[in-house]
Parts: structure tokens; sequence; C-alpha cells
DNA sequence: TGATACCTAAACAACT
DNA sequence: GAGTTGTTTAGGTATC
């Protein structure tokens, strides 16, 4: 199976060089401006499938890796795009557990992520949700998977059987006869039906709120708890201030050095003209860069200047990156509130 | 402890 | 014939 895995230049604030010395922006503890949610932050790696049947993968995004030492031409055209690189906000994300795909220690991140905590009737759902006719076939609702969820890159092929599996046993789905004008290749289409679609969703959401609350987001009392124990951490010369808090800034720092960087890509989002007050803050660059970094007992997470994320975004940008475009955009259709 | 949900593997037939 | 798709069965683990 191909692997997407793709290096990425080092972009640590060290020696970024276009990095200010900035205090952080946002503050869990004030009251932040508020952003819009995006609707759909696909994690798509940078070379898909031409077949993919997904909207969401024909934007030209980069799931893209860790790597601190090595680049190469074509990494670094890739990279031409990110004038975003100008300014970083740096936000304390929280204190263990990692984020799950991160149970491994940062700097010894395998290549492939950890198993998404969907089970397969969730991702055939969300692949089936997210195409544009709510119906895929077989293959498509495969390639939506590899693509939105890196550990199925390089799976043993066993998990194919398991959709097909699921697809024939589950009530939740149903095959809907070929039209044989159209050429779709083998096999048929398959859709969600409408009357299990609210246990499909209700398990979703479930689950993914059970695997976004092991991270206590940007909770008063992490912070707190930082400042009983003297940590600030600084990232070469720039002092991470906490936030506008600054009890994080008066102790002393301690080195903090990148361990995990993805830039992961982001829809543009056709915006009307009414929406234009919804503008998603990050859809500028087309990319949010995900840095993580671990101080002692917290992490956290490097991301593009001028966003004026709210907290809840913040948490999105914290869930398990291989599932918050699918299950977060699923949520927001069913009018959730993460 | 039993029921349930889910995962995995395997076999097989039908289809392209 | 090879590969893919769809169905079915079986055994295992985890959770409630």
């Amino acid at each position: 199976m191909e692997n997407h895995t793709h290096t990425l230049p080092c972009l640590s604030p060290i020696h970024s060089p276009t990095n200010p010395s900035k205090a952080l922006s946002l503050s869990p503890s004030l009251p932040q401006p508020s952003a819009t949610v995006p609707a759909s932050l696909p994690l798509s790696p940078p070379s898909l499938p031409q077949s993919s049947p997904s909207h969401l993968l024909q934007s030209s995004g980069g799931f893209k890796s860790h790597c601190l030492s090595s680049s190469t031409p074509s990494d670094q055209d890739d990279l031409t795009c990110l004038n975003w690189l100008h300014q970083r906000n740096i936000l304390p994300l929280s204190k263990m557990p990692l984020l799950p795909q991160f149970e491994t220690p940062i700097s010894n991140l395998p290549s492939s992520p950890g198993k998404p905590p969907y089970s397969f009737s969730s991702l055939i759902f969300m692949a089936i949700e997210d195409s544009p006719d709510k119906r895929l076939p077989v293959r498509g609702i495969y390639e939506w998977i590899v693509n939105n969820f890196p550990y199925y890159r390089t799976a043993p092929s066993g998990w194919r059987n398991s959709v097909r599996h699921n697809l024939s046993l589950s009530k939740s789905f149903h095959r809907m006869q070929r039209d044989k004008s159209q050429s779709i290749g083998k096999g048929s289409l398959w859709c969600v039906c409408p009357e299990y679609r609210p246990a499909l969703l209700e398990v979703l959401k479930k689950t993914h709120y059970c695997h976004s609350n092991n991270s206590s987001l940007l909770n008063n009392s992490v912070l707190l708890e930082a400042v009983d124990h003297g940590q600030t951490a600084t990232c070469d010369n720039m002092a991470i201030s906490g936030l506008d808090n600054p009890t994080l800034s008066s102790n002393a720092p301690c080195s903090l050095i990148p361990e995990h960087e993805e830039l992961v890509a982001i829809q543009s989002v056709e915006l009307t003209d009414e929406a234009e007050s919804e503008k998603d803050p990050l859809g500028d660059s087309g990319y949010i860069e995900f840095h993580y970094y671990q101080c002692e007992r917290y992490q956290y997470l490097v991301l593009p200047g001028n966003s004026d994320l709210d907290l809840e975004t913040v948490e999105i940008l914290q869930l398990d990156a291989e599932a918050q475009e699918a299950a977060g955009s699923l949520l927001d259709l069913a009018g959730g509130n993460h």
C-alpha cells in the first residue's frame, strides 16, 4: 500500500527566520475572540488517488508528518505557499495523557499513526456522508478511510474485509442497485439507511467526545498547575509567556524543542457574502500547522498566526488529527456542539 | 455471568 | 484466470 508519509522541512520556530517573539494571544482564563469552527478540516495526504471519491480531497492538502532534519525540493515547493509562517501562536494544550495517536512518546512516533477509535460502521458512515452524493462504492469507502485515517495506509489489508463485512452485515447500510449506464467499476454503491442515521450519528458523537475528553484542553487548572510547578516553556529565545496569563511568564524557562510537527491541509471554504462574517480564521493559508512541543508535563500546539481561535476551535484541533475533519464536520451537520 | 457490540479471519460465490 | 465485491460463518475481545 502506498505510504503517504512525507517529510517536512524544518519548520521549528527556532529556525524560522520570521518567527517573532510573540506572546501568546490566547488565554484560557480570558474571554476569547469568537471564531467559527471550520466545517471541515480534511487531513488528506498530499498525493491523492485521482479516483478519490471525496470532495474534501480536492484540496491540495498535505498531511505531513514530523521531520526536523530532512527535506527535499518537493517539500520545499510544498511550503512555498506557507506564507503564514511569518507568525505563530503557541497554545498550551494540555497535560498528559497525550493525544490518542501519540500515546507513545512523541519523539518516538511511529511512521504510521495509531488506530482510529472509530468502529468500522462509523468509518463507513463518515465516508458515505462525506461523499457528495451520499453514496460510495466499496472502493470509494476504502479510499476515504485511507485518505483520512493514515493508520490504514499501512495496516494489513484485513480491514477491507471488515469494511465489507460491516456493509453486508449492518442494517445501517444498504446496497443500491447499480445503474449500469454509469461507469463506476465493480460493485454497487452503498448508502446509509436514513432510519439508522441518527443512531450512527449518536455512536459517532460518543466516540468523538470520548476520545477528546482525555485531554482536558486549556483548562485553568492546567495553567494553575504550571504556576505551581514553576514552568515556563521557551522556544529558542522566544519565551512563551503563557498566553495573557502572566503567571506562566514569570517562571523559569525550560528549553522547548519541537518534537512533532504536522502540516494539515484545510479545505478552502467557499464563502458567500452572508457567510463572510463567519470566515474560517484558518482558511487563508490553506494549511494548519501542528507543532507539538512538550515541556515536562505539558504539550504546546503551534498554530499559524492571526488565528483568532476560540477554545472550541482549539479543542477540535486537539482532537485526533485523523478524525477531526470527518467527525467534526458530521457533528456540525448534526448541529452538535463540540 | 450473559448479552451485546465489535473486530478479525476465512471461505465461497458472483462479478468485472 | 485474476482481482474485486458481497455474503456468510466462526471465534475472539471488550464493555455493560
